[in-house]
DNA sequence: TTGAAAGCGATACCAA
DNA sequence: TTGGTATCGCTTTCAA
C-alpha cells in the first residue's frame, strides 16, 4: 500500500487517522491508492501498535426474545458514531459461557464492558475487575457493583405487579415463571414476599418450567394452575410471552379477559398493546439502560476517567394497564363458562 | 507473564497452543503463572503474528424478531467448539450499514464470511470477492452467488402460499407486507406472479408499510383491505408479526378465523402454534442454513479448499396448514359479523 | 510536513 | 524439548 502511493507507511498512517496532518497532494495520493487496492487498515496491527482497540465488548443472556434489542440498538447508536466497534456475545443465560465469553473478549483487550446482570460468577467478576477498563452492570441493580451499574429492582417490580392486582380486588394471584434467570428469580421472590405481607396463600398458584420460555409454555403453565386452582383470578407472568400464551390459554376455554382472569406480564414488548384484550404489562427503560451505559463509557474513555457521581443508576419501572387487567368489582364472577381443554 | 515463569515467550505460546510439545515441568510452571496473573493470550497480537484470527464474520439484518436467533445459535454451535469466535453485526435492513459492517469485519481479517441475503451492493460484493476467504450468502438463492449459497426462492414461497389457499376455494387474496427487504419484496412478487396467473386481482388488496413490521402494523394493515375490499377472504402476510396482528384484528372486530377470514404468516415462528386459532405458516429451515454454513466453512477452512459439489443449495420451504386457514366450503360465508372499528 | 527507528505481543522457523 | 531471531502491519516518538 505504502509504496503503491510512493509513500511511507507512517505517511499512510497519519494520512487515514489524523488527515489534516499530512499535506494535501500526499493526501489525495494516499486517498487514490486507498481506492485503487481497496485497502482496509489491519485492526488487529493498528490496536496492538495503538493500545487503542476502539472495542467495547457487550454480554447479552439471550437475543431470542425483544427484550435486548432495543438496547444492543441503543447501545450502538452511542458507540458506532464515535468509532467504537461493539462485539456482542449472547452466552444463553448461562453462568459457564458468560466466564467463557468474558476471558474470549478480554482476548481483544476491550476499552470497556457491559454486562447483563448482577449475578456473574467470582472468577467473571474478578476477570472483569482486574482487567482495569470500566465495566457495567445492567438490567438489574445491586449494592455491590463491579464498577458502574444501571438497572431496576425486579423483586420490587414483582412486589408491586402484586400490589397492582391486589387494589384491583385479586386475591387468587398466580404467578407464572420460565427458565429462571436470577431476574426472573428476583421477580419471583418479589411476588412471594408481598403475597405474604398480604397474608395471601400461593400454594398451588406458582407455575414453573425449567426450559426457557415461549409463548406456548404460558398457556401449559396456566392450564396447570387451572387444574389446582380453578379460581385463580389474576396471573402475573414472568415475562410477555407467558402472559400472551396465558391469554391464548383463556381464548381457548372461553375464559373472559379481563372479567375471569386478569393478566400481566413484564417488559412491555410491542405486541401487548396489540393483543385482544391489550396486555397490561410492567415497562422497563431497556433503550435508556443501553444508551446510558454506553454513554458512561464514552466519558470514561475520553475524559479521562471522572466517574459519575453515583455508581448505581435505579432506572425504575411502570405498569403500563391495559384491557387485560380491571377492577374486579366491574366483573361478573358468577358464571365463569369452561369449556373443554 | 514468561519472565514471572522464568521461561522464554516462545515455550508460553507452545505451553498455551500445544502443550504436548512442552515438558511436563515447564508446562505446570507455566499453568500456575497463567492462574496467578490471570493471563489471557492477546487474541490480535496472536493473530497477527500467526495469520489465523479463528474470526469468522456473520452479518444479519435484524435482531428484532425470533428469525435470526435458531440461524445465529446453530452457527456458533458449530464454530464455536472448533475455536472460533463469531463477530455479529447487525446492519438493519440497511445497505449502507451493511457496506460499513462489511469493511469493519475485513479490517478483523475474518476467517470467512456469513451474510443474509444476496443482494449487497456492487461494493459489498466486491470487497467480498477481493477478500479471498469463503463467503456463504445464506436466506435466498441467485444464480450467481458470491460463493456459497444457501438459502430458498422467496418468490416461490409467495406463489405456493397463494396456491394453497386457492385450492381452499379463496380468490379475493389479500397480501400485507412491512419494511420491504429483499426477500419480503420477493414473496410479494411470487404472490403477485400467481395471483395474476390465477387471473385474480390485487386491486385494494395490497397492504404495505414502509416501517418496520411489528403486531399492530398487521392490525392497522388488515384494517385499510377491509375498508377497501370487505369481501376478503384471506391473507397472505410477509411474516408472523402481521399474521397475527391480522388474527388480533379479527378477534377485535368479530371476524371468524378462518371461517370468515383465512390467515396464513410466513417463518413459523413458535407463537404460530399457540395462537387461537394456531396459525398456518410457510415455514423455513433457518438452523439448517446456519448449520449447513458454518460446516462448509469449517470444511474449507481446515480440509485446506475442497468446495461443495454445487455452490447453491436450496432448503426450500414447507407450509405448515394449522387451524388459521380450512377450506371455503366448510365455510358459512352468509353472516359475517361486522363490529366497529 | 515527512520519514527512520523502535516496538506492540504473539508465533514461525531454525538452531542448539 | 527449549530458545533466539525475524516478522506480522501498524503507530508512536523523535529527528530531519
Amino acid at each position: 500500500m505504502a509504496r503503491h502511493a510512493g509513500v511511507s507507511p507512517v505517511t499512510v498512517s497519519r494520512a487515514i487517522r489524523h488527515p489534516e496532518m499530512v499535506s494535501e497532494e500526499l493526501r489525495k495520493r494516499i486517498d487514490d491508492a486507498v481506492l485503487k487496492l481497496n485497502y482496509i487498515p489491519n485492526h488487529l496491527a493498528s490496536a496492538l501498535a495503538s493500545t487503542r482497540t476502539h472495542i467495547v465488548g457487550v454480554i447479552v443472556p439471550s437475543l431470542t426474545n425483544g427484550v435486548f434489542d432495543d438496547y444492543l440498538g441503543a447501545i450502538q447508536d452511542v458507540l458506532n458514531p464515535a468509532g467504537i466497534q461493539v462485539l456482542v456475545l449472547n452466552v444463553r443465560y448461562s453462568e459457564s459461557e458468560e466466564e467463557k465469553a468474558i476471558e474470549t473478549l478480554m482476548g481483544y483487550h476491550p476499552e470497556a464492558m457491559i454486562v447483563a446482570g448482577v449475578d456473574q460468577t467470582e472468577r467473571s467478576r474478578q476477570l472483569l475487575r482486574n482487567s482495569g477498563i470500566p465495566v457495567v452492570q445492567t438490567m438489574d441493580i445491586t449494592e455491590s457493583p463491579i464498577d458502574l451499574n444501571i438497572g431496576l429492582n425486579h423483586d420490587e417490580a414483582g412486589a408491586a405487579a402484586v400490589r397492582f392486582l391486589h387494589a384491583q380486588g385479586h386475591r387468587r394471584i398466580a404467578h407464572l415463571t420460565a427458565r429462571a434467570d436470577p431476574r426472573a428469580r428476583r421477580r419471583h421472590a418479589g411476588y412471594q414476599r408481598q403475597m405474604d405481607a398480604f397474608g395471601l396463600s400461593t400454594k398451588g398458584l406458582v407455575g414453573a418450567s425449567p426450559r426457557p420460555s415461549d409463548v406456548a409454555m404460558g398457556g401449559e403453565l396456566f392450564a396447570q394452575i387451572l387444574a389446582d386452582v380453578p379460581e385463580v383470578s389474576a396471573v402475573f407472568t414472568c415475562n410477555d410471552d407467558l402472559a400472551l400464551g396465558t391469554l391464548f390459554e383463556c381464548q381457548r376455554r372461553g375464559i373472559r379477559v379481563p372479567e375471569d382472569v386478569a393478566i400481566i406480564g413484564f417488559n412491555d414488548l410491542d405486541f401487548c398493546t396489540a393483543a385482544v384484550p391489550p396486555l397490561t404489562s410492567v415497562s422497563t427503560e431497556r433503550r435508556e439502560m443501553g444508551t446510558w451505559a454506553a454513554r458512561s463509557i464514552l466519558e470514561l474513555i475520553r475524559g479521562g476517567g471522572k466517574r459519575p457521581r453515583q455508581p448505581t443508576v435505579d432506572v425504575g419501572f411502570s405498569i403500563k394497564a391495559r384491557g387485560s387487567t380491571a377492577a374486579i368489582e366491574t366483573r361478573s364472577r358468577a358464571k365463569r363458562p369452561r369449556a373443554k381443554a
